[in-house]
DNA sequence: CGGATTTGACCAGCGC
DNA sequence: GCGCTGGTCAAATCCG
């Protein structure tokens, strides 16, 4: 039995050695990626701020989608998921069962937008876009508006067993899914590698007020943590980790773990 | 055959 | 008032 369960972590730690070369190239890839992305949007911002123009400040870029002006269904959050290139579907797994009213091509991207209501209740409010990022179209950008009123249909499919995977979020401050498992890792704690690390929550902030930025932010964010996630036993004990990278992991973590639960109540 | 999806038409809000 | 755009409707079509 438990020579049985010794050879199964062996081949876990292959595969997670093998698994991490990848994913280490992937980073730096991303990271690049980052760099650009980053100095593209300082580069904007300088020049709005040279032309006496304020309205693309980084204030106005974090203007967030709970803004009030935009009434009573300021329940919105973003989903972003990577799927494969090729898959031209607009699903989104999310554990509701979703009925299409409507598609339409919009102005800022080429790709068709897909209009969604929740099918599980006739009475439940809640709407869902789903378009593909402009510059990415491996990523779908999935935006909820409203909260269920009703407990989800079933768990989303493994992501090994699905074509897509979720990513990232970004949801308006105070706004949580009450049927989606939050937790929030605490590396400072117990021996963390570096106690100048703060703890972060999952969800990450994406500025609103640029769209393509800040979604390819948040995809090469968490591609990041997707990263962290599949090694994260290889990276524990680093007393000299990046923090940037901790940070990300500790989210990917608490990702894991809450889909750990789910396997294990289900 | 019934439910889901597609797609063109329609409507409302907004800026000029 | 007009045109543009995003969101919704509903008839046609598809699919199991």
């Amino acid at each position: 039995m438990i020579t049985t369960i010794h050879e199964a972590l062996k081949e876990e730690l292959k595969r997670l050695y093998k698994e991490n070369e990848e994913l280490q190239s992937k980073i730096e890839e991303i990271s690049s990626q980052c760099n650009m992305i980053e100095s593209h949007l300082r580069e904007r911002i300088m020049t709005s701020q040279d032309s006496g123009d304020g309205s693309t400040s980084l204030e106005s870029i974090g203007k967030n989608v709970s803004d009030p002006s935009r009434g009573a269904t300021n329940n919105v959050s973003r989903v972003f998921v990577r799927t494969t290139a090729e898959e031209s579907s607009l699903v989104v797994k999310d554990g509701y069962a979703w009925r299409k009213y409507g598609q339409k091509v919009t102005k800022d991207n080429p790709w068709p937008r897909a209009y969604y209501r929740c099918a599980m209740a006739p009475a439940c409010p809640v709407k869902k876009k789903v378009q593909r990022c402009a510059e990415d179209k491996s990523v779908l950008v999935a935006t909820y508006e409203g909260a269920h009123t009703h407990p989800p249909q079933s768990l989303p499919k493994e992501p090994n067993s699905s074509t897509t995977t979720p990513i990232t979020e970004y949801n308006c401050p105070g706004y949580m899914d009450p049927f989606r498992p939050s937790i929030t890792l605490d590396l400072t704690l117990n021996g963390s590698p570096n106690p100048a690390i703060p703890a972060r929550p999952i969800r990450t902030m994406v500025p609103d007020g640029d769209t393509s930025i800040g979604m390819a932010i948040s995809a090469a964010m968490t591609n990041v943590t997707t990263a962290g996630t599949r090694n994260q036993e290889l990276y524990k004990g680093l007393s000299n980790a990046d923090p940037t990278f901790l940070s990300a992991l500790s989210a990917a973590v608490a990702q894991n773990v809450a889909s750990l639960q789910h396997r294990m109540n289900y």
